[in-house]
DNA sequence: GGCTAACGATTCAAGTTTGAACTTTCAACG
DNA sequence: CGTTGAAAGTTCAAACTTGAATCGTTAGCC
């Protein structure tokens, strides 16, 4: 690390911006789903990943994995909403190792009430700000940013 | 909200890349820091910020809100790293309600020691996968977002 | 001047995340 | 088969964030 290539203006302003524009829609849309819901985004995110797979369950282990959390995160996480009775566990009869999260009726249809005000919230925080014709430029570029990192996290 | 606009599929790979790609760059960015430096993001953010401030100082109200972090979670930090010897307070003369933060010199010389290494992974994370062309629209599209936003959460 | 409202910052408790340690179970290999 | 290594999940304590309440200070305003 003796040679260090600075960055030059137009670079930190793509840092800067980009992390000014991820913070903010993040938060603007988390306070949405709080107001709106009562939901916190994590708790939004554990129920799309569950209402769209088979028999509305996944591994715990997959949906860290796809949420991008620590297993004891998700592990925490999932306690809470078993509480609140949107999830309940059940045991993995393949291997004994694994636990299923399985949504309740109840997890199914607070996402469904959830959904349209969430999605109106994206619009505002996100995609509104964007015009048509840049959605895949942009796309391929989160994509190309994702992409790398996820086989060097994984 | 009777009538609700769903993402159409080009719309929702958006939206899912764009969470994607903030959440890893900045997962990336973080563990590195950690592991080079031993700071958080946020701390790393309260020095970037500091260092480039006028003597050094900054208000807590103006630093908070340039890092888009509640005053109460700065106050804690700003005590963290007081501790730590990286920044001092002092009581603001002009104005008796106010406080700077203030770097030390071991505060400064911590920024210095962790920037080379900080940007190497700011380009790993990010630049590298970014082809020089499309900078200028990235950067237009992430400014485009956040403003709005930034006045809405003003 | 005195009253009120707003501002700047901190405090506190409750809730959340982190990371390492631990438990149980499976897989491979001799 | 028996051991050894890795995988899936959970647990625990410490670190961290949140949001509401609080405290002192300033600014208007009549």
């Amino acid at each position: 690390m003796t040679e260090v290539k600075w960055l030059d203006p137009d670079e930190m302003r793509l840092w800067r911006s980009f992390l000014e524009a991820s913070s903010r829609v993040l938060q603007q849309v988390e306070a949405d789903l709080k107001a709106d819901a009562g939901l916190t985004f994590d708790d939004y995110e554990v129920l799309v990943h569950l209402s769209e797979a088979p028999d509305r369950r996944l591994r715990m282990s997959e949906l860290s994995s796809r949420l991008l959390h620590s297993r004891s995160r998700l592990t925490q996480r999932i306690d809470r909403m078993a509480v609140r009775g949107l999830i309940y566990r059940e045991r993995c009869p393949d291997d004994g190792r694994g636990t299923f999260a399985v949504l309740t009726d109840e997890g199914f249809a607070t996402i469904e009430a959830a959904a349209p005000g969430h999605v109106t919230s994206v619009r505002g925080a996100l995609l509104d700000s964007i015009a048509r014709v840049d959605i895949t430029t942009l796309t391929n570029a989160f994509e190309a940013i994702a992409t790398p990192l996820a086989e060097r996290q994984a």
